[in-house]
DNA sequence: CGATTCATTGAGCGGTATCAAGACGAGTGG
DNA sequence: CCACTCGTCTTGATACCGCTCAATGAATCG
């Protein structure tokens, strides 16, 4: 057994520790763990985690701030994929081919954890209960990339926006004690390219949305006033 | 080492074996993994698979045929999540939490292989091989869901098809050898009901594509003519 | 052949993209 | 403190596109 004083990061310390990763482990899975993350990297606003088409070495867990992920088409054209909240894991998808699929940006100022998908691997191999919490990652990574692909069917801006602010609030709600909170840390531009809107229309149907009573809003801070309504909205396919 | 002769299933003579799960095995772990595959089951067209809330158990691999997932809404609209071809997974996303997500359905008479759940993580935890190849097939399944959403944020009808065909051509090239030709073993109105458009849209989109010249058609047979047409219509904003 | 399901085609309407102009906030420098 | 500027966001007008509804056409099966 070895003390955890020796670890080189300060996951026990940290303040997500019960959403993170390791927080399964016993003392010598976390000892062995500690040593393969890098804790509290600094990304600066507008700085990428990683390019497109790049080597891809880590996987992150976002500890504060946020990020996107996005891939520039042949035309120019630009899609933003996913966006990424406290908590949350990103390199997920380029862990097998060692190549990253897309680019990832720092919304704002952001600390991130680094593990290095190497020693991870190894890791994995050495203890079968690392195998099961992968399964479980990915488990709720293709859950989550479902969500938002049911939120892009819809065929109503409206919806799209309400099923959208739902999804980052279920996300948001176990780490931030606010229930009906939510900080949008990203452009209502980003937001309506995720979502394949325009931006105009997002912003349309964000004053809708107030109008009709379901949220308040001021700049970027949602407060949810009507979840169940804003259900109602986000799984209507008409309006 | 044991005699292939004593296996279960008939992995070792399967048309997909290339391409499937146990292509990279050693003759060890061929045998053990041919112990936990029920292979060649048979499955009606329009018949469940398993169903949305139900305890999940087993992983399948389409042998043929082909089948979609869905989910139904309290609201009781139904979306369709995915479509497997032969050569896929289906149940990735309910093997960590043993629910089924998704109600999983053939879209014409199949046969599925099936792998348990559980004896599939023993194995998992015993051979570190095939933890990586988990690792592997998450990846793609990940990989594979973003190119949907990519596809879903198109704003305009005819990308979205285009990029559609594109995806099935590509995913399904590798088994038969018709480079150029795509069928689609699922009614219009599902691939409207995936792409959050109307049957009808659909059905219009196709018209235009054919009128185009980029593809012919003759009910679910498609033919491209043009791929580098297709691909720029796909990703083209506009139109 | 009639019955059913699926696919196409047309007419009208509503919603979203687009373009343009204006409002608001934050940061900067006088 | 105020003018200036830049980026982000909002608001308005118009054109286009896809949704809806309804009717027709095509294919499969009993």
């Amino acid at each position: 057994m070895h003390e955890i004083e020796e670890t080189i990061n300060d996951c026990d310390n940290c303040a997500l520790f019960s959403q993170c990763v390791p927080a399964t482990f016993d003392a010598e899975n976390l000892y062995r763990f500690s040593k393969i993350v890098k804790t509290n990297e600094k990304r600066a606003y507008n700085t990428d985690l990683f390019q497109q088409g790049s080597s891809a070495q880590y996987l992150y867990v976002v500890k504060s701030g946020g990020f996107k992920s996005h891939s520039s088409l042949a035309t120019g054209s630009l899609r933003i994929h996913e966006f990424f909240l406290p908590g949350e894991l990103i390199g997920l998808d380029s862990m097998a081919g060692g190549v990253a699929l897309t680019t990832a940006t720092a919304v704002e100022d952001s600390l991130v954890c680094r593990i290095d998908y190497v020693q991870l691997a190894g890791l994995r191999r050495e203890f079968p209960l690392l195998s099961d919490l992968a399964v479980k990652m990915y488990g709720q990574a293709l859950a989550a990339s479902q969500v938002i692909l049911e939120c892009l069917s819809k065929p109503s801006a409206a919806s799209r926006v309400a099923c959208f602010i739902l999804i980052i609030l279920q996300r948001s709600e176990p780490l931030d004690g606010k229930p009906n909170g939510v900080y949008l840390n990203m452009p209502i531009k980003d937001i309506a390219n995720h979502l394949g809107l325009a931006g105009e229309t997002v912003s349309r149907a964000f004053a809708k949305l107030v109008s009709w009573g379901y949220i308040t809003r001021n700049r970027r801070h949602i407060h949810i006033l009507d979840a169940e309504g804003l259900q109602l909205c986000a799984s209507n396919t008409e309006l």
